[in-house]
DNA sequence: CCACTAACCGGAAATGTCTCCGCATGACGT
DNA sequence: ACGTCATGCGGAGACATTTCCGGTTAGTGG
């Protein structure tokens, strides 16, 4: 009897795919540092990897997953510094304290990677809310949050509390408006702080 | 002797210009609304309104800047609610109510043009800010916000209030998460209310 | 070792945004 | 009226993302 296909996880990547997946990654990653993440085409990283376009597409699907993959790629220690690591970010802190730190740390990472994640951002619609990070960092925002203020719609107070640090807002501070990075940070202290002290709504 | 350029202002537009401009805007707004949102594209916009794609680009410079001037064009009489109309939304209200009056009309305009301020505000990454309705809802927000804690980062408040009705955060909230209109404006009531509540800041 | 199939590959083509530039024309001084 | 010229017009083309599909190949069961 045939096995059933059962819907399960697909099945894993064939070996040339996974070699082609990583030379993807390596040739993005390449082009980036060397022309900056503006002037990068998907030909480009196709040609760079040795590869067709339409390998890319079928690795990554999308401009912005690809450039996604690159972003995670960095910032995967970070990612455990505030699951794992130690206080402040990490566990064992005061879950305000935690708040803040997380903040400020995001607002860091934001503004090392900035060019990128709006590249990532931008291309299609909903592409930062789809990615992995983001689902991670509102889970632990919403957790924290869930801590400070239980009975709060935690869910929704997460979204607006990384809202702000949304890379075309971010940037367009930065840059436009010409605020320092300082500013920024105490803006998110400001708005956290409020958050944490106010007194039960009405 | 030649008059000198002195940086003045741009010399007004001339008259089958302003025609085009109107013609134009026209036709974007019936393309858009025989066809949806997303399936408009300049080329059509053009043929629509009878002149060549490089009169569009010439008149309005950007997608992004076409889109806008279509929704301007709609919530006009919105935008002159909170300036002039009757309270809570215009003056007289106490800053508190006028706040959370103003994020509740703020939530129902991005429900009602949801997938056409997506359009506005994703192509070109800063679109949003750089629109003259972006930097009202701030001046306005910025404004109510002294009133109620002054002393505060007020500009950056503003910012912070607006994000989280961003254009794509909130279609994803909407659609793919399914949260329902009045947990989004709930959301922004506390947020608006934490800070409303909160003490002066340690 | 062989046959079979699902996954994979490459690059041409479809589609869309935006730029460029030769030609036309409205506005204005005389 | 008429000459001058900054402003405006149109559409071809440069360039980018994404889809599609005919041919290839890795993995597997016998």
């Amino acid at each position: 009897m045939r096995e059933l296909p059962v819907a399960g996880r697909p099945p894993a990547e064939r070996a040339d795919a996974a070699l082609n997946r990583r030379r993807i990654l390596r040739a993005a990653a390449e082009v980036i540092a060397a022309r900056g993440p503006a002037a990068v085409s998907m030909d480009e990283v196709a040609r760079a990897a040795g590869v067709g376009v339409g390998t890319v597409y079928r690795r990554f699907g999308d401009r912005a997953r690809l450039v996604y993959a690159v972003i995670d790629d960095r910032e995967r220690d970070f990612q455990d510094a505030f699951i794992h690591g130690p206080p402040p970010l990490g566990p064992g802190a005061a879950p305000p304290e935690r708040l803040r730190a997380f903040l400020h740390a995001l607002a860091d990472r934001t503004e090392a990677q900035a060019e990128l994640l709006l590249m990532a951002e931008a291309d299609p619609p909903g592409a930062r809310f789809r990615d992995g990070s983001y689902a991670l960092y509102h889970m632990h925002l919403a957790m924290l949050l869930a801590r400070i203020r239980p009975g709060a719609d935690t869910a929704y107070l997460a979204d607006a509390l990384l809202a702000p640090l949304a890379a075309n807002l971010f940037l367009h501070q930065r840059r436009v408006r010409g605020m320092p990075l300082e500013r920024v940070k105490a803006g998110l202290d400001a708005l956290a702080g409020a958050l944490i002290a106010a007194p039960e709504p009405s």
